[in-house]
DNA sequence: ACCTGAACACCGTTCAAGT
DNA sequence: ACCTGAACACCGTTCAAGT
């Protein structure tokens, strides 16, 4: 029983190019990128694009997904074998991915919470990993003992956030701060 | 010689009818509450509203005078007789300010660099103020040598942020983070 | 099975015409 | 001196009709 059938061959054009405009639109102008204007550049009507993705949100988490396959192996690969400065490689990581386009680390934050966004799984995985990075850590005492993981979760968010809003020497400045607290004893 | 002319009667009237309606529509809805709908509100053509107040910035910076006065008026006195707990007293009162409205916090950290934002020196002064009360901090050992105004800006303008984004609570835990970051020697 | 585009309900901003 | 509201240029979203 084929449960999945193959696509008609336009139909997977469209998708493949209104993938292709979002990824431009969004990139130019964030992720609050007019929809028409996508639709217009990928020369399909404006019903099209809802058919494919029925949410602007759909539309970003289908073209994060491979992005976020990356960063995932990152983050697995950092919890596996910890060192010194796992966790500030980490948040760098997320924030570099948060940087892919401006009003993501709000959508990210968001969808942490609200289980009815389409980035809500990919971000429990990143909390996920947060959480394994702060007990190896707490484990070697490069950590204070209290530390949690929404800790982590919380400073990678804000830490996307921040280079959004403020100049990249300032906000940087501020992870190290947070960074440097959360490694007292 | 009389540079300012008392406005006419209706003129004022529908001034202070639109800076009611934008208040409630700012707290119901945020910063990019609609401002047809604020006019209409108010019971005033649309043209009203930006005769009175040529753009939204102008309008939250007309709301945000007096509480504005009162939150510097904390700040220099925080500075000028500075507790062990200024530092922190004094990000808790920006937050709280910036708690005003959602979307303020976004606008506060344009503002400070954007000269042509009518928040900009209102944001100065906040900066200023930070500048002062880290001075005295490193005078009195409290915060590590090499901390400087920037970083307590950066650090105001970034929790009232986090707020908006994450729960209270992990907000504030990351506050206390980079607030004891800044407090080691 | 998929696509089209008109239809609806909203916006921000400007500016000629009124009082 | 101030106000009105039509005009223009945009949006997001839905859905009947087509192929």
């Amino acid at each position: 029983m084929a449960t999945t059938r193959r696509p008609r061959a336009d139909a997977r054009r469209n998708y493949e190019r209104l993938l292709a405009e979002a990824d431009a639109a969004f990139r130019t102008h964030g992720v609050d990128a007019s929809l028409e204007g996508i639709a217009r550049a990928a020369g399909v009507a404006i019903g099209t694009l809802y058919g494919h993705f029925p949410s602007r949100r759909a539309l970003v988490g289908a073209l994060l997904r491979e992005r976020n396959e990356a960063l995932f192996e990152r983050g697995d690969a950092l919890a596996a074998s910890p060192g010194p400065d796992a966790l500030r490689t980490w948040v760098r990581a997320v924030t570099e991915h948060a940087a892919t386009y401006s009003g993501l680390a709000a959508l990210l934050a968001d969808g942490l919470d609200d289980e009815a966004s389409e980035l809500h799984t990919s971000c429990l995985r990143l909390a996920e990993i947060g959480d394994r990075l702060v007990a190896r850590a707490r484990e070697s005492g490069t950590v204070r003992p209290d530390a949690t993981g929404a800790d982590v979760t919380a400073l990678t968010v804000a830490a996307a956030s921040l280079h959004e809003h403020l100049s990249a020497a300032d906000a940087g400045r501020l992870i190290d701060l947070a960074l440097q607290g959360l490694a007292r004893g």
